[in-house]
DNA sequence: GATGAATGAGGATTCATTCAT
DNA sequence: AATGAATGAATCCTCATTCAT
């Protein structure tokens, strides 16, 4: 939270992203409707007029707030792409400790929420979200498991066909955190264990799985 | 959308289901924050001032709004826990046949969207929620799955400790649905379809590996 | 200025016309752009939020106002059209007296100057003042205009052409009043009998009037 | 419209200039209010920073802009003034001749409506129109009236007493263009016509009842 | 109880003015 | 001097809540 100030007149983009930050927290506290552009200024250090030398309005705020954070996602997504052909069993591990470690373990959980929750009122970030990460990682998971398919690693080959179901276990989390998280928290781990046991074991071998 | 004057001067109760049942629609349409409790009365057919009369606030109606809409699932996990022992196989295939057809391809999804989504800002909800639904549904789905895993017919017995599994895809539907829906739809039939057959075990290799 | 709660809930038409009343004063005083719906309303003895379930917004209540200032010069145009045809000699004198004594002497002559003022950034106030007054105002005086001509009462038959010209030192009163008053008061008096004289002078007889 | 660096950076004076001329076209457009710095320091093609270096503020703009505006017609008069004396005849026929072509025929009609409109909120503004135009225009007119009701050329010779009348069909003009100008044009030419011949006497009454 | 006009705190946005560069 | 990013006071407008009828 840097104070006033201590943004240098020179570094537009440092303020812009000073902006952003603070965006992240007060939108994902207040929802989009309830967040007060005042909240905004006074976390980025900036005055209220300022965030209106950056951004149109709230909305534009909001929308670029939600594409500069999911960035980095995409950068990660376009990354992993270059990599060489790796197996099932090794991406969804790593997809699902990525997953734990960095987003339900952090703040990050709460963006991909608001996501999910304002989604449905802004269709440019619909659109957006769909174009730059839904889809690619489609994409990108979709060729893991026709591979896989092929290879026979897959419980059942019908999930090549709903690369989204590597997914919803992870969906659940993040729904599960922020509304029943503080009733009756989620042993993720376990869960994403099952489930990845779940989607890889063959027929017949099913349950032979070491358990940590 | 009842009419001014359509509803018995005499019946509270009637006013007050007809506030809840328009708060439904305005509350799933703007979001809370965003949602006007002057829509709301004349969707309802009412002064504004009568809503008043029945809740103490916004974030009063919102709640119990809630309540009221969850209502008859929760009936129904009752008449459903009153019933004999069904066999997981059964008892997947009904609960999906009717979330698709009962909730994902009627308004009611957007209630669940609704409580997914401003349920973090409301604990009270999350707790009604869980106390009412979530625990009863889990206990439920516990029930039957540790006896199907007992009888061998789940792809995993982990499955058992995790009856959350049961309604992951379930909530990636809902959440793909708002977010994403007008994008891309999702074959939510097949989706549920594959992860069925993922779910429960082949046969040739029932009763292998048990534990516990 | 009537206090804060003095107006009965009863009546609407009462508190719309007392925000209306406040309306002019404030916007003569300051202009549109310049002109606080804070101090409309506080002049009104009324709530801020109250303008609005009156008004639109601004420039609502801007064009109301003026409407409902103007309705009377209507009235009076309408009533002075039923009247039997008049003698140019007549009607003249009349208009200059009435002008006068109830507009240039009263508060009144700013609201021409404010019509003139913001009229051309507001066409619907252009287009409404032409429609109400200044057609009928001209067509009344062209008859008017047009029968002394035939008699042979005007000083230049042109003048039923352009009966704008009876409205000239109308207009210059109130134009000089509002930039020059304070320095150089106008004799208005003066110049509208002089003027008086000047459009009924017959050829041949200019100059022998009596003067006050 | 000159273009940023345009602008000999050596000459403050130009620059002074360039927004005052910026200044005119946007306080004309918008009146005083309304007129965003930031449209004049773009018109005039410098940094909003650059008008404070000029002038104290706003409202120091817009007096300095209507004054430098004003100074090419205290010139004429002064020009004017020089000359011999001319017959009103000749007076009238030329000034209105010019008016039509110089001032309604182009944006300076803006201007002189502006001063109209904003002077009464500016007492500065309407002591030095006064000080510089009116009262010597009105000295110019006073003495080419009296001199021509000495030679009986005036319909009547009280017109020497208010030559605020010459001036009356100029602002008549002005207004009607404002604010009715786009419903019904107003043939400006046909009614100085009339007025011309209004004000000059007719042929056979010349010298008849002389007053002081 | 029911109404809906009235209230006024609250919040998004604008823009004259300042000031570090 | 010139710049234009930054400021924050000012203002329109909304809407949850109240209350006289």
């Amino acid at each position: 939270m840097p104070k006033r100030g201590e943004l240098g007149r020179r570094d537009p983009e440092a303020r812009r992203q000073a902006i952003l930050d603070a965006a992240v927290g007060v939108f994902v506290a207040q929802g989009f409707a309830a967040a007060k552009l005042d909240d905004v200024a006074e976390k980025a250090g900036v005055a209220k007029g300022t965030i209106y030398l950056h951004f149109k309005d709230k909305q534009d705020l909001f929308e670029q707030m939600v594409r500069a954070a999911v960035a980095p996602v995409i950068e990660r997504l376009e990354a992993v792409a270059k990599l060489p052909d790796l197996p099932a069993e090794v991406v969804l591990k790593g997809l699902y400790e990525v997953f734990r470690k960095e987003v339900l373990g952090t703040p990050r959980k709460n963006l991909l929420r608001l996501v999910i929750t304002e989604g449905p009122r802004f269709p440019a970030i619909g659109e957006f979200y769909h174009r730059e990460v839904v889809s690619r990682g489609l994409q990108l998971m979709g060729g893991v498991l026709k591979r896989a398919a092929e290879k026979g690693e897959l419980a059942d080959d019908g999930i090549a066909r709903f690369p989204q179901l590597i997914v919803a276990p992870l969906i659940l989390a993040v729904v599960w955190d922020g509304l029943l998280g503080a009733v009756e928290p989620l042993d993720v781990q376990g869960l994403l264990d099952v489930y990845h046991r779940l989607l890889l074991a063959k027929p017949g071998n099913a349950g032979e799985g070491e358990r940590t």
